[in-house]
RNA sequence: GGCCCGUUGGUGAAGCGGUCUAACACAUAGCCCUCUCAAGGCUACAUACAAGGGUUCAAAUCCCUUACGGGUCACCA
């Protein structure tokens, strides 16, 4: 018996050969790097995926080159069903679109299959040619079996593992193994390696720089029992290669098996593809550092974000602003520039944990509302309370006009107003420029004498108000009116001599603000005086 | 526990041997502006380079030790 029986015997369809297989993945045309986005399909877009995604998504275009989307499908256990459709969607809300993908029977790309569970052969073809050249083996070990070897390693206090002495199955026969196949006993197939953890090995980390390992000397699982599907270790060898990978985006948890891979690439000659391990995202509790975790911080979900509100553009930006340190200040210079056009640099990201901080969110999200228009701003917010806010579609929905107005107040200006983060702040921002919502319990300052505000009020709408006044001669009007009922007009006067007077401008403009409002906090009076007209101010004053 | 990685102010961080009495941004506080708020401008945040040893004329920057934090040791990715 020879190892090429063996291979057969175990992949008796598999005709193809390592080079039949080359040969339909030929090297690319592109000048650019080729990077990917490669989740599993568990149903759940991570934040430290996003980050990645955005990462792969920013190199591919600084170098015009190729981004593309692989389903790491080989888990099946895990796999949820619209797991692909819950990352496309977000991936296009987000405009971080692939070049090639594979999605609802559409293969976009010639790289494909983009799914692994429909590479199943391709993986076979490689892992026949490594039995046959000795460089892997059935392994017949149980899952007890190992756990034992585990307990006994630990005993003995020595690294746990299936390696040199302790994998067993490497030492059987080439004919016991062929014969116990033939069996029906179940097996997987292992990598056989020729590594030695004493040997030191460096490896270059375009991220992190140079990184002194140990040599692999494990020998990984690359082919599962049950369906004969490969472990992710080797399909990454595989697809990465084939699919021309350049630069491998990944999160700092395959840090600690990047020689398994190395040597993996090692074994079939190919070259292997650099690599960018990102730091992880981090949550701070109780003074305490941790991984994001997707039970316990909402925000570990890109849903959340969409949930809430924030423009997508906030999100990518905030995520941006971790991936690389330079990258605010580049927004600075550029503040009208596609982030595309920003220039990524692996070794600016950080090499710690990257802490995401949802207040710095809050004040990109701020800015960058505050620059749409109001047109913008309706449409965006209309859809989002299409889907999350049922009160506010209604408002919207009712006087599409009116909303616009309101939302027009102090925007599309040279300095706009910035008090919206997010569209799930706007219902609260402005309900009670609806009459029917408008019940207020009105937040008078200084001037709380029922008389007086009367007085105030009537004298204003009978005597002042004009609803054709351009600001400046609005507000030279209300300081008059302050004048002529003994308040100050200007504050400069009211401070030298506060005795002299009944009060102030400011007081007065707060009288008409709480009477229209009922809040003694809000955006432009003058804009509101406005924006309502004679009725409803009027209206409003009636109900005092 | 073994191996690997990391540790700059409340937060994200710049810095890569001299220009560091340590940038910038967010947060917080105060002042200014002002009809209120949101902004904006200015200022502050008291001893921020984990600790201790080296190397060097010179260290946040290089080396070692310790402490702390993180990752990883699956037929999960």
């Amino acid at each position: 018996m020879t190892t090429k029986d063996l291979a057969n015997l175990i992949f008796p369809n598999i005709t193809k050969t390592v080079e039949d297989i080359e040969k339909m993945y030929p090297k690319r045309e592109v000048d650019g790097e080729v990077t990917r986005f490669a989740p599993s399909p568990t149903g759940f877009m991570h934040i430290g995926g996003c980050y990645q995604a955005i990462t792969d998504y920013l190199i591919a275009k600084n170098t015009n080159g190729i981004f593309y989307l692989r389903n790491e499908d080989t888990d099946k256990a895990r796999e949820k069903e619209d797991a692909v459709k819950i990352i496309m969607d977000i991936l296009n809300y987000y405009n971080i679109v692939p070049d090639e993908y594979e999605y609802e029977g559409d293969v976009v790309g010639k790289y494909g299959p983009y799914i692994q569970s429909e590479r199943k052969e391709i993986y076979h073809v490689f892992i026949k040619h490594l039995i046959e050249i000795g460089r892997a083996y059935p392994c017949f070990c149980t899952p007890d079996e190992l756990s034992v070897l585990r307990e006994k390693q630990e005993g003995m206090k020595v690294r746990t593992g299936y390696y040199g002495r302790f994998s067993k199955c490497r030492k059987i026969s080439i004919d016991d193994a062929y014969d116990r196949i033939k069996n029906g006993e179940k097996f997987v197939i292992r990598f056989k390696s020729k590594g030695d953890f004493e040997n030191k090995i460096w490896y270059e980390d375009l991220a992190k720089g140079r990184l002194h390992l140990s040599e692999n000397d494990i020998d990984d699982v690359i082919m599962k029992s049950d369906n004969m599907l490969p472990t992710y270790h080797f399909a990454h060898v595989i697809d990465d290669h084939l699919m021309h990978t350049t630069i491998v985006v990944r999160g700092e948890e395959w840090l600690p098996s990047v020689t398994k891979h190395l040597e993996m690439f090692n074994a079939f000659g190919f070259d292997a593809p650099k690599y960018i391990h990102t730091p992880l995202i981090q949550k701070k509790e109780d003074g305490k550092l941790r991984k994001i975790s997707k039970r316990k911080d909402p925000e570990a979900n890109m849903e959340y974000f969409k949930e809430m509100g924030y423009p997508k553009d906030a999100v990518v930006e905030s995520l941006l602003t971790i991936i690389n340190s330079n990258y605010e200040e580049w927004r600075d210079n550029n503040p009208d520039a596609p982030f595309t056009e920003f220039k990524f640099d692996a070794k600016k990201m950080s090499s710690s944990g990257a802490l995401y901080d949802l207040m710095k969110l809050e004040d990109i999200s701020k800015n960058i509302i505050s620059r749409m228009n109001k047109d913008e701003l309706y449409e965006e917010s209309y859809t989002w309370a299409c889907k999350y806010d049922e009160k506010l579609k209604e408002l919207i929905y009712k006087d599409v006009d009116y909303y616009k107005n309101i939302i027009n107040i102090e925007r599309e200006q040279a300095k706009p107003r910035k008090d919206i983060a997010k569209y799930s702040d706007i219902y609260n921002l402005i309900y009670y420029m609806y009459d029917e919502l408008f019940n207020p319990e009105y937040e008078w300052m200084k001037i709380t004498d029922t008389t007086e505000i009367k007085n105030i009020i009537n004298t204003y709408i009978n005597e002042y108000y004009d609803r054709d006044d351009d600001k400046d001669t609005w507000f030279n009007k209300i300081k008059e009116l302050a004048e002529n009922l003994g308040y100050a007009a200007n504050m400069k006067d009211y401070k030298k001599n506060p005795d002299n007077y009944k009060g102030n401008v400011a007081d007065i403009a707060t009288v008409i603000r709480v009477s229209l409002t009922g809040k003694k906090n809000t955006p432009d009076l003058y804009e509101i005086l406005k924006l309502f007209g004679i009725d409803r101010i009027r209206s409003r004053f009636n109900k005092i």
